[in-house]
DNA sequence: AATTAATCCTACTAATCCTATAGGGTAATA
DNA sequence: TATTACCCTATAGGATTAGTAGGATTAATT
């Protein structure tokens, strides 16, 4: 399942996009408008300000606006960096790779190859949507 | 991520299937070669027990066997059982179907194609792999 | 009948993660 | 200088996860 923060996240991105002007958008204005604590919004807004998708603008008529252009910024980027690995099984991530614990030979494990499967195909979808064919 | 629970059910499963017989496998055989705490295992077969994909014997001798053949049993159901949803969001789940709260109108939402697209391609896999399939 | 081996079942717990909320700090604009 | 809006840290409550504990029950063997 997709965090709420994640989901949350992207929705306000998309918001943001659709008003094609580079006009700063407000936090408070996002979350009236998506239904999200106005709080836990800002805390989300600068975890993607941070990590690159966002700029701000302070004070009066300031608020957030795209760094990129909305068909620059992939599904991809923004799931990990607000709910990590895409992966079902930390064994066949690509960006938050872990061994499991409990499996001596990741080769002969039962599972490895399936979870790639998945992972790929799901990959697959993420790498080719942006946040213009959201909106 | 898939939990933990389901990775140990899915192994478990594999486990029992991978000695075609029909002799009941004990849990302990399986908590060891697939190091698994045997607790935590036990209650995980429970479950597999209740869904209808092992039986089990009591007493000397016994343990658990499967109750379909392995080509029958689908990653599908086993991970509904034990993870739930498979779907990334609730509004888009098949069999645990919940409205997003935040949502007033679901077909107008962003991101309610995409998850349906992701969820569809995750079924595709896991509808056509069977227990047989990862043996 | 007693012993042993195995599942069955309930309840509990420790740790972690999620979803916020609180409360103020800081910068920019009017 | 007052106001607006982002910036940042800390924390709290609840849910979930990943087990653990302890014994009850059942079946086979001796």
């Amino acid at each position: 399942m997709l965090s709420k923060k994640t989901k949350y996240g992207l929705k306000a991105l998309s918001f943001i996009a659709k008003r094609n002007s580079n006009e700063p958008v407000q936090t408070s204005v996002i979350a009236e408008n998506e239904n999200i604590s106005l709080k836990f919004l800002e805390s989300i807004l600068l975890t993607l300000r941070k990590a690159g998708f966002l700029s701000s603008k302070k004070g009066k008529g300031g608020g957030y606006y795209l760094l990129k252009d909305a068909k620059d910024i992939y599904m991809t980027e923004v799931i990990r960096s607000l709910d990590g690995p895409i992966a079902m099984l930390p064994c066949v991530s690509l960006n938050f790779y872990e061994r499991c614990s409990d499996c001596p030979d990741e080769d002969a494990c039962v599972l490895h190859e399936l979870m790639i499967d998945v992972r790929d195909s799901t990959l697959n979808i993420f790498n080719n949507t942006s946040l213009a064919d959201l909106i």
